[in-house]
DNA sequence: TGTACATCAGTGAACGCGCGTTCACTGATGTAC
DNA sequence: TGTACATCAGTGAACGCGCGTTCACTGATGTAC
């Protein structure tokens, strides 16, 4: 059974959800510790009681948005199953929505940092590489049984970078253009509506 | 007639290709002025006779880094169509190739920046949003007559996505698998060979 | 061709600032009896 | 139930360091005569 947890473990859980939404935010190297404690509510001197380092503080700050964001595409995919949708169409609508383009903070980390992850320290690489196999596994899971191996890597690349591309033209009209071009011709390769 | 250049505009030129290598290496955040100088031979103190601030810098380097590539992605796609690849293939063997995937200094900046590029200051953020446009252009350029317009920009974000996923999982066998597998469901959706 | 002077590219010290990290301390929490 | 004490989470000052930017200066380049 769970133990009800300490008060320090409670700090410790917020601090990493304050960074997990901050690493979006601002990128690995927009981050401060002292900014971090401030918004959780403390003082920067207790940070070293919780992590080892700021790279630890990282690496579990990318392990928490994983969850977080899988948690959130997860929902919006079931919701969309349930007005009908198969699951790749629901998972390419949720993961190129407009509203996935806005919500930076609270999306998908991969999006967020790809660009910057081959430049970090080892264990912030090595748990940035389990969020891209955790991806791709996302997308193989939602193809329909049959799809060609190679579809999993080339969707799972298709959203990041649709979404980085878009966000990098801004969130407004082109880069909502972007967006919906390569969802439009993603659901047309591989998710060929029902002719009615 | 072209002036030959001054002292003064030869040293400008070794900053920004210096630069325009340092952006792609290190991130936007991983580069500092003194950094950038010295590897250009000379001491930071006379930076601001060259550039207005770091920023602007930054936004001049990603146009430098932009057409340095443009450069090597048309000499490498002109390669391949002359051992007999259409422009379509030719592209997307080039972009997704084993070395691109290892010269993210030399490479497209686009996949070496994007997730920073929403973070930057508006004057580099403009600069990054016409890289985007020129790179979904390009795509466009090799796509074949009467192509659907949606492919332009879901190509483009396929490239980069791929690009950036098989570098966060690593220059190793992984990463390469991952490209290898986007690159053959592009050609597979976009080029089918002739069947022989 | 040679000298005198103005221009100008680059130097290096200095600035204020914020960073990651350390540490002696405080004050609250919880246990022992 | 109440007091005494040990534990422990969090505080805030301090550290060394590197950053972007400024500026008075130097020494080389190029023009005038």
């Amino acid at each position: 059974m769970d133990k009800s947890p300490s008060r320090k473990e409670i700090t410790h859980e917020r601090i990493l959800a304050v960074a997990a939404r901050a690493i979006r935010r601002g990128g690995f190297q927009g981050v401060g510790v002292a900014d971090i404690m401030k918004e959780a509510g403390l003082t920067h001197g207790g940070f070293y009681a919780h992590f080892r380092s700021r790279d630890a503080l990282l690496a579990e700050a990318l392990v928490r948005a994983g969850q977080d964001s899988a948690q959130r595409v997860n929902q919006a995919t079931t919701a969309r199953q349930a007005r009908g949708a198969n699951a790749l169409r629901a998972l390419v609508e949720g993961y190129l929505s407009d509203r996935h383009l806005g919500e930076l903070e609270a999306g998908c980390p991969v999006a967020a940092l790809a660009s910057e992850m081959p430049r970090q320290a080892a264990e912030v690489r090595e748990v940035s590489a389990q969020r891209v196999r955790d991806l791709v596994a996302a997308v193989w899971r939602a193809l329909p049984n049959g799809a060609a191996p190679d579809s999993g890597p080339a969707i799972a690349s298709q959203l990041v970078g649709a979404l980085q591309l878009a966000r990098a033209l801004g969130d407004n009209a082109e880069g909502r253009a972007l967006l919906k071009a390569s969802r439009q011709a993603l659901l047309a390769q591989y998710d060929h509506p029902p002719s009615d």
